[in-house]
RNA sequence: CGCGGGGUGGAGCAGCCUGGUAGCUCGUCGGGCUCAUAACCCGGAGGUCGUCGGUUCAAAUCCGACCCCCGCAA
């Protein structure tokens, strides 16, 4: 008798797990729940979740409501009666009455160590903040948020100039296996819940726009975190001469120089250098204006004849 | 019909509003200088100005359509 599943989940983090989860003999995934497909990107065109493009590759039904809170998805979940459901990046908060349906309860696979951010962003914000380590933690959902007795961890460093989907790549893939391992041994009754301490939780909330905004009297470090945690979205910018500029790059290794924060160091045979904050500096490698492509540094500095004393961030 | 910006020698840009000479930085080729060099000096090659059509004596520049790229927003 395959243990019934219901997956919910969105992004394209979530897609490993529902691979693997479909692949295993000993469960039945009965059903996957995604997020409506909704108009997106340029032109609006309307696109669908990461999740249904591959549940509906794997012949499985998807379920798409507007809000887990309506009567109709309670309905839903009532009859598929689901042993346990799987629940990653879903986006949406559960309402009780839906964690009571299935026996073995909702099953969460964070990518943080729990109970540290908790949250829709907890990669990025790791990043950002400059953690050297993070993880996965699967857990229990309750009325919380993200705050269930947890399950299974999974641990891994941080790699120095790891950028946000890279990090979300490695944790999906490592995700999948860990959230099996949770249903089964949760199955088996070989897990026991262990709550969260409440003391020690951080929180990621989402991303905003302006959480891009490169702040340049940061130390060069910290900005450095920013762009490699904010990553593809919103990733860090700023302006140039009056319009907005993403930048990409690196700390400069111990050199400090003095000058306001944005200024572009006048020495140019290095690259482009932007002071920070406490002196430290910015290798800027690429930069895209609006409306422009993403060029290198050297590119950038050929077609915009920067003068000396030029700021970012004006 | 979500809003907006852009497509100009190999690269990145200016020129377009105020039509009429193809500009700048880099690269490239040749020469010079130098112990030497990615440095410096001199000289050269290289462009259907995204595509199609329109207006005009004349279009990179004004108008229309289309293709491609990008920012915002979601």
């Amino acid at each position: 008798m395959p243990l019934r599943i219901v997956f919910c989940g969105t992004p394209a983090f979530a897609v490993p797990a529902l691979r693997q989860l479909i692949a295993q003999p000993d469960f039945q995934v009965a059903g996957v729940v995604t997020q409506p497909d909704r108009p997106r990107g340029r032109g609006q065109e309307t696109a669908e979740s990461p999740v249904k493009s591959a549940a509906v590759a794997a012949g499985i039904d998807v379920y798409q409501p507007e809000k887990i809170r309506s009567e109709a998805a309670f309905e839903y979940f009532k009859r598929l009666a689901p042993d346990a459901v799987a629940i990653i990046a879903y986006g949406q908060i559960v309402p009780p009455r839906l964690l009571e349906i299935p026996r073995l309860g909702w099953i969460n696979l964070h990518a943080s160590l729990l109970p540290k951010y908790r949250g829709a962003a907890p990669i990025n914000w790791a990043i950002a903040n400059g953690e050297k380590r993070t993880g996965l933690t699967t857990m229990r959902i309750d009325a919380g948020l993200d705050t269930g007795p947890m399950l299974l961890k999974y641990e891994t460093d941080i790699a120095p100039d790891e950028t946000a989907p890279a990090l979300a790549s490695r944790l999906a893939d490592a995700g999948a296996p860990l959230i099996v391992e949770t249903l089964r041994k949760l199955d088996r009754g070989e897990i026991t819940p262990f709550p969260q301490d409440n003391s020690q939780a951080s929180f990621a909330p989402p991303l905003k726009k302006e959480d891009g905004r490169i702040n340049w009297s940061l130390d060069a470090n910290a900005i450095y975190n920013r762009i490699r945690g904010f990553n593809p979205w919103p990733g860090a910018f700023t302006t140039f001469r009056g319009k907005n500029c993403q930048i990409w790059g690196k700390p400069l290794k111990p050199i400090s120089a003095g000058g306001t924060p944005g200024m572009v160091l006048p020495t140019q045979e290095d690259g482009l250098l932007v002071i920070c904050g406490g002196g430290t500096v910015l290798r800027v490698e690429q930069v895209q204006l609006e409306g422009r492509n993403r060029v290198t540094d050297g590119e950038f500095m050929n077609g915009a004849r920067i003068v000396p004393g030029e700021r970012f961030g004006r």
